[in-house]
DNA sequence: TTCGTTAACGATAATCGTTATCGTTAGCAT
DNA sequence: ATGCTAACGATAACGATTATCGTTAACGAA
């Protein structure tokens, strides 16, 4: 196995990443990117997400059609709005026994886990209900 | 609104459904159905597992790639097994007060949640660890 | 510093799950 | 039986993601 190399291309984009909250698809990431990095690629985006995401360092969140990426990979959840498709953070203090239940009653081995919730965003939910 | 018809098609993909318990795939449904029903379209397999799915007869799993399906509609969660790719149910007694703990700690309203785990299946995590 | 190796890049074609289209079929109310 | 149209089957289109390939640049060794 060959060493990682650096590459300014995927500091960027974790860098991006990690300062927004808004859990961007690969081309939110692109066009975000592509003021200040002209000749990036998707392609590119693609393959750091998914290196990223191998190396722990981003969290893929499976909503729907599109995966979208948060850089904040201490434990927390999401939801999504049904109404403007958003998702959104949901922090709890702990996984509510979650994964010590689950490894009692499931005769496997448990890694990780994650929770979608579906609803509606603060906002949402105070303009319609 | 006009009334949704019967139809032999969508009888047989949820009969078939709901006699499974290994969360299939449409193309998984398609093929298992063909026999039966030489006629079938891959169109139509999709078409009624979103109609069902909106009805809420069915759960959709949204685990990696490719969208899978589960006829067990009582509330439980999921594993995916990073060794075999196979879908795993796991049952517990209760949400763990996710949903209540979720729902004080964040401003909108929460209607569903899901939770999918991943690790290694009963057989998998025997072989390996 | 320069050189060689090759990881990573940019551009773009290919893939694949899913959805949309459209002419035909069949469920069901009249 | 007849008419209306939901649902069908076949297939084209779509969109997100991945693979390909020639080029570029990171970085260890000379």
């Amino acid at each position: 196995m060959q060493a990682q190399r650096h590459s300014k291309q995927r500091d960027a984009i974790l860098e991006n990443l990690c300062s927004r909250y808004d859990h961007p698809t690969a081309e939110d990431l692109y066009f975000s990117l592509k003021p200040q990095i002209p000749a990036l690629s998707l392609a590119t985006v693609y393959r750091n997400l998914a290196q990223l995401e191998s190396d722990g360092k981003i969290i893929r969140i499976e909503s729907g059609t599109t995966k979208r990426y948060d850089g904040n990979i201490n434990l927390h959840y999401h939801l999504t709005c049904l109404d403007c498709g958003g998702v959104f953070d949901i922090f709890l203090n702990d996984d509510c026994g979650l994964c010590q239940k689950a490894a009692e009653s499931f005769d496997g081995k448990i890694v990780s886990h994650s929770v979608l919730f579906t609803g509606y965003c603060p906002s949402c939910s105070k303009q319609a209900g």
